[in-house]
DNA sequence: ATCAATACTGGAAACGATTCCTAAGTCTAA
DNA sequence: TTAGACTTAGGAATCGTTTCCAGTATTGAT
């Protein structure tokens, strides 16, 4: 037995000499005399079924032999291939993480606080981005199938569709949602709870008797402006305050429509007294032409801001904002998908977000 | 629409309890049943290895052969395994990226920038954060050699050193390092070129009769850290001003450093007239200090921050910069990794630094 | 001392592809 | 018609593991 298994073990270091001869570069470079199993096996004189089972931690095995094997792989440095054991296994312990945009900071947030918890786990991340084009997230879904990938954590461009649904179900993997309702799906989801911050935000410029407030966010369709329109439309309700649609401007997410909206917005008829904005590529853009129009936030309007950026405190004029904790996000998301992993049901973590007063929000309506 | 949202919202609370009922059924949506290319060949009526020829797009084989192949293909919906593929060529079509440092927006866009830059020539990217800890770092390229990576993008926390070299001996692929210079091994580097821009401010700084200028930055040891002081030493050599090497602070990249720096600085003796913050964490730092002390920059003291952040020139109050292209700087280090997997020699490639004057570095000096 | 039960171990078959080697088939030329 | 050259297709080995199965050695009971 032993002299079969050194033999092939010399045949796998005669050809090495071979391999080196012909490509002495790559050779050197890419340690291309790998330690496997088989080696393993070898120097400990035992069948590599053996060695599989000590490092696997199997019941049945001897004293004699654990020490044996652990000897041989200490000696050696041996490293299990992950490829292998994941090919073998059927599990690739990688997860994958799908993000619509890069211009927002808060999502790579998101992916680094879940790709640390992921990590605790055993578990590596791979980053995708979508670039906000749809079929770019489709060919992304396509890509982590064929990567075999235990899961997915997905930032997704487009709302509950059949499209969506048509996607994860082809995946063959369980999948978390961040910030979508998608339903009849095996799909847990992260959400934010924006209403409640954004009602807390409207019900404090109401407060400072303001009435005529804009409200700036991205499509009506996707599940995030829905609700934080919710909140908004609660606490002028509460309030008694009815809500003119003038001053309502749904539409994209990016900053040049909220930048043309906030122009309009300033140099019609009917100007508003304060403003919020939902996001941060539309923050950005708001602020760009408030900017411009020398518009100061905090003093000739009221501003709230939804979502924060890295830095927020710091170097904004002191901007109010509606909060919400990407790295609590990042972990709820690494914590759905290994439940769902592990088989259990779809859940759904709401993130809560919470109305940050500053001084933006301070200036005080006298019409 | 109100009605509608409403309706949504009261879905979505009760959504905790009717999910597991509706959907008991995970294994349903796990597709065991994964075609491989032994269905095809089956289906096609021929070998598998004739199958696999014909979708690596070999030269032998005949149309008709090519014309079974790719309606068995097409009809079944096969997609290869990567896993498989990537055991038997030895080559996993991955890159790890390491990056340093969660609170480093800049970092996150260089890997973003990356991984758009090597999905476009078939590779994906594995992302991990080492948290600043040096032995979580060699943890990180650890489990890289484990899954076989490609190669290596590394924004190492460490600085050349016989462990770094070690490492990257060890892992068996190429390596590219960001803004770092190691010497004598098989690896490329991004570098960027801080002295320029930041010789740049302090040339125009000194234009407005500064002479007293206070440079913040990390540990000295670390070459960002070095070519930033060596712009700055230049233009005030040129300058014939000498350094008070009182106004100097080396020690740590994070915020807190920085904030005692300054606000011992702006506490003292020696006040400065003008300051120069070295990092995204130390300009934050230093910032929070300044606005703690009623020091405003551009009015009360000059202020140069090196790097910008995300919505750097919308958010803050006009500071001056000195500028560098994260976008450049990832698709540069995607460049770099897959020439070296295409065995070419290492190289470096040098991103360039622009100084960005705005309001903040007017000051002018009244002593 | 013999037999059954138990504890370990080795061999071999997966996992899903690629690729080398060889054999069969086709075609041209003598 | 047949030998030789050239295509083309199939079989089997391989990548590095895990895991099932069967076989041997050991133990305890009768």
């Amino acid at each position: 037995m032993s002299i079969y298994l050194r033999k092939t073990f010399l045949e796998k270091i005669s050809s090495f000499y071979s391999y080196s001869v012909l490509i002495p570069l790559t050779s050197l470079t890419m340690g291309k005399n790998r330690i496997t199993i088989h080696d393993v096996a070898a120097k400990a004189g035992v069948a590599i079924s053996s060695v599989s089972r000590v490092l696997s931690g199997h019941l049945d095995v001897s004293e004699k032999m654990r020490a044996k094997v652990e000897a041989a792989v200490a000696e050696l440095g041996y490293e299990p291939d992950h490829l292998a054991q994941s090919l073998r296994k059927g599990a690739t312990d990688t997860i994958g993480f799908l993000i619509r945009d890069i211009t927002n900071p808060l999502f790579s947030i998101v992916a680094q606080s879940a790709e640390h918890e992921l990590r605790k786990a055993g578990y590596s991340m791979i980053l995708i981005n979508s670039h906000g084009d749809l079929s770019a997230e489709k060919e992304n879904f396509a890509l982590f199938k064929r990567r075999r990938i235990d899961g997915v954590i997905a930032s997704l461009i487009s709302e509950d569709s059949p499209y969506v649904r048509n996607t994860i179900n082809e995946l063959g993997a369980p999948v978390v949602l961040l910030d979508r309702e998608v339903t009849g799906l095996n799909a847990s989801a992260v959400i934010c709870d924006h209403a409640q911050g954004v009602k807390n935000a409207t019900a404090d410029l109401i407060k400072n008797r303001h009435t005529k407030i804009a409200f700036i966010s991205g499509s009506k369709d996707v599940f995030i402006s829905r609700n934080r329109f919710k909140g908004f439309e609660e606490a002028m309700s509460d309030a008694g305050i009815g809500i003119d649609n003038g001053l309502i401007r749904f539409g994209k997410f990016d900053e040049g429509f909220a930048y043309e909206q906030t122009k309009d917005l300033f140099t019609g008829q009917n100007k508003p007294t304060a403003l919020i904005s939902g996001g941060i590529g539309a923050s950005t853009g708001a602020l760009r032409a408030l900017k411009e129009l020398e518009i100061k936030p905090g003093k000739d309007i009221a501003f709230v801001a939804l979502d924060e950026w890295p830095m927020f405190d710091v170097l904004t004029s002191d901007l109010s904002s509606v909060y919400r904790d990407p790295e609590e996000m990042g972990r709820q998301a690494a914590r759905l998908i290994l439940d769902l992993i592990a088989h259990k049901t779809p859940a759904q973590a709401v993130v809560s977000t919470t109305y940050r007063p500053r001084s933006s929000s301070k200036a005080v309506s006298n019409e």
